[in-house]
DNA sequence: ACTTTCAGTGTACAACTGTACGCTAGTTTA
DNA sequence: TAAACTAGCGTACAGTTGTACACTGAAAGT
């Protein structure tokens, strides 16, 4: 009953997996992938992919999955340097550019695949970015006495500046990227201000 | 002088234009597409494509071109209907929704090229969006008498989030659509309250 | 009228793709 | 211990890809 077999099979199915983000790129894509490349990244024979995922559709959802995973990773670590004091937004998007120069591929996935052709895909994305502002969502009701509708508002748009702001970074060696950086921060606070101030007061149905 | 040559040619280099336009969908981004699917829809021999541009690359580029001029088409459509009157902020969103409507496609290529593996097609569509933006910041800092950084700092969020909601607007039907506007909306609102409100009061280049 | 140019064609090829199929050897189960 | 299972392999095949090359016929240049 050691599983020796399934052992082994979760391993090489992480190396499947590993070969996947390793070949990810600011040139590569994972739709631009094709699985005899991960295989034999992966030390197997184009065929032995299928003993562990019925297609490569299958292997690049467990990556969003897998980015999805780190993305909580790193709001877990923000909301730990928040609690040691200090300002909320300038902790927030400092946290996160790091976690964009140190994971640049993952995020690059994030981003491509939120556009990309498979519905599934974008499906998968959408909800990765949705738990992300519901915990933001959740943070600002709290912290700052919003509406619940307000705060929803404010959280969607700040994720979306941050995340562009992410995307911008990729493509910008360090010293811009902290003018970026300041730049994000004052957006943020325009959005904070302004959803501060009109709380309470916003005709929310109608068009 | 007529150049009956040239004009044939023009003809052509326009039917691979539209061919590759045809072929984009939710379902098939750019760089799925093959030269010869692209020649082949065009009525042309694959080998013909190399008379009237060298790469799909430089068919790409065209496009992306093609999307920024229908971009800018789409301001000046704007700011028409700002001045019979009304919200700036309201009737902005709705073209620009209607856009998206209507030229679905065009505005899924400027997504994903965005994001995407080619460095020359990232800068592209950056120059485009960077146009749009520059366009709205001159309009802002002359009717709210905003400080330079400051309406910079507005328009670039504001197209970022408007942006944003347009890709959220391609997945979505009609009624939602409609929910995601008036969200769009009051979160435009939210910056604009917090430029004015922030105006004259930023230290831009600390940390 | 003669020559040159060149948009478009058809053939050909090597590289690569996904995947069907049958096999092997080690693990698991009975 | 015998039987069943299965992760991984190798071969094979049909389809698609980009593009090199030699060609044609009509337009343009002289």
């Amino acid at each position: 009953m050691s599983g020796i077999r399934a052992q082994q099979k979760e391993k090489t199915r992480r190396q499947l997996i590993d070969a996947a983000l390793g070949q990810l790129s600011a040139e590569r894509s994972f739709s631009s992938l094709s699985l005899r490349e991960v295989a034999k990244e992966a030390g197997l024979a184009p065929t032995s992919f299928y003993r562990h995922f019925t297609d490569m559709d299958e292997l690049g959802l467990t990556l969003v999955d897998e980015a999805g995973l780190t993305l909580r990773q790193l709001m877990r670590q923000a909301r730990q340097r928040i609690e040691n004091g200090g300002s909320v937004i300038k902790i927030s998007v400092l946290t996160f550019m790091e976690f964009i120069e140190s994971n640049g591929n993952i995020f690059r996935l994030l981003l491509r695949e939120r556009s990309g052709t498979s519905s599934a895909f974008r499906a998968a994305v959408s909800r990765e970015i949705r738990y992300f502002t519901l915990e933001l969502c959740d943070y600002l009701q709290q912290a700052n006495a919003l509406e619940a509708d307000v705060a929803f508002l404010q959280a969607n748009a700040a994720v979306t500046i941050v995340f562009s702001a992410g995307a911008d970074a990729l493509d910008i060696d360090k010293k811009e990227r902290e003018q970026l950086a300041i730049a994000t921060i004052h957006q943020l606070r325009f959005i904070a201000r302004g959803a501060a101030a009109l709380n309470g007061r916003l005709e929310l149905t109608k068009l």
